[in-house]
DNA sequence: GAAAAACGTTGTCATATGACAACGTTTAAA
DNA sequence: TTTAAACGTTGTCATATGACAACGTTTTTC
């Protein structure tokens, strides 16, 4: 049987099948429950993880103590606490499972050591790299001087699962607004 | 005598001498005067900038007609609209000479030729990349949810250069902010 | 050097949003 | 199944900030 891993090398990068197996074995199954922290702060990414199942949320806690999401990470992606995992520094993030998931993960470290041996895979890692660039922009641009009316809005036509899916109070962390803002903006479209 | 960017490149890279000046070759120097517009929003992004001397301003334009600062880049740093550079998509940024400024322009082909040919530039390409993630997700987590008389707190001591070196609207565009919000809050101080 | 434009500050006013609380509903835990 | 916790909604109130305008200063342009 063919892991939903190697599905997605296969079609996401020009890999053959005998390099996908061998870049599989540094990869470890794994399956959580809810709400269960993969990545702390403060604490250095040694991980790289893949998403067959559920979803995983990338958040940070702001100085009063309200949850800031920065990204929510859905089935067949790739996903870690970059910064962290690029610097080597402590992370301000945490990684948490907003669902019970299951995920493939590799060490950093064999991650890097496969991204050598397979210029392939070292490719795809950079285009992770740019589109997790390319998402950031949007967000600085799309929200910051944007009303709270207008960030739903735009939820609402570009991350429309996120709506369905996800709990309004981890929306509202994602939009940089308080729960009952949220709701309250709800009751008025 | 060793132009700006070949000292830059030796210190950032491991690229020997030699091969730095190959890749300079396809460099060419332009000066700007101030405000010059260098990649327009709606155009695709062909070049990539070094900066000798001056600062280079990224933003766009919200609905509103508002403009939203996401960088000021200067001396002794590579710029250019990253997003539609990357996915030759219409930009919304602009780049703009925030000060007569003197640079270096490459073609996006020719540099991706270059990255090609000589790993060491493609693997400070790729450091560019993930600085610049790292840039945005800081400005996310920074400035989302928090009040305006923080972040100005917050650029006083990250990036100090900005509040002598640019002006109070151009700074109140980085913070997401108006003007007058900045001015009274600079006065509350 | 003179005229015009852009800029920075300050005031007033309107409003979007946060803080907090109440309460019913849903979800999780035992 | 029962109990407790978390969640979503709605209300009130306080406040930070945007919109706009006035005005003096600084900068640009010709």
């Amino acid at each position: 049987m063919i892991s939903q891993l190697h599905n997605f090398l296969k079609q996401n990068t020009q890999l053959k099948d005998d390099e996908i197996r061998d870049i599989l074995k540094s990869f470890k199954p794994i399956k959580t429950k809810r709400n269960q922290v993969l990545e702390k702060e403060g604490e250095i990414c040694k991980h790289f993880y893949f998403i067959n199942k559920g979803c995983l949320r990338l958040y940070e806690i702001d100085k009063k103590g309200n949850e800031i999401t920065g990204y929510f990470a859905l089935e067949d992606s790739f996903i870690t606490t970059l910064t962290s995992f690029i610097t080597q520094k402590p992370s301000r993030d945490f990684l948490t499972s907003y669902e019970p998931a299951e995920l493939e993960v590799i060490s950093r470290q064999d991650f890097f050591n496969l991204t050598e041996k397979y210029k392939d895979l070292k490719m795809y890692y950079n285009k992770v790299i740019e589109f997790a660039l390319i998402h950031s922009q949007m967000r600085i641009y799309g929200f910051l001087g944007m009303e709270g009316i207008d960030k739903l809005k735009w939820v609402m036509e570009h991350e429309p699962k996120l709506l369905t899916r996800i709990s309004s109070k981890a929306v509202a962390s994602y939009l940089g607004m308080t729960n009952s803002t949220l709701s309250k903006l709800k009751a008025k479209l």
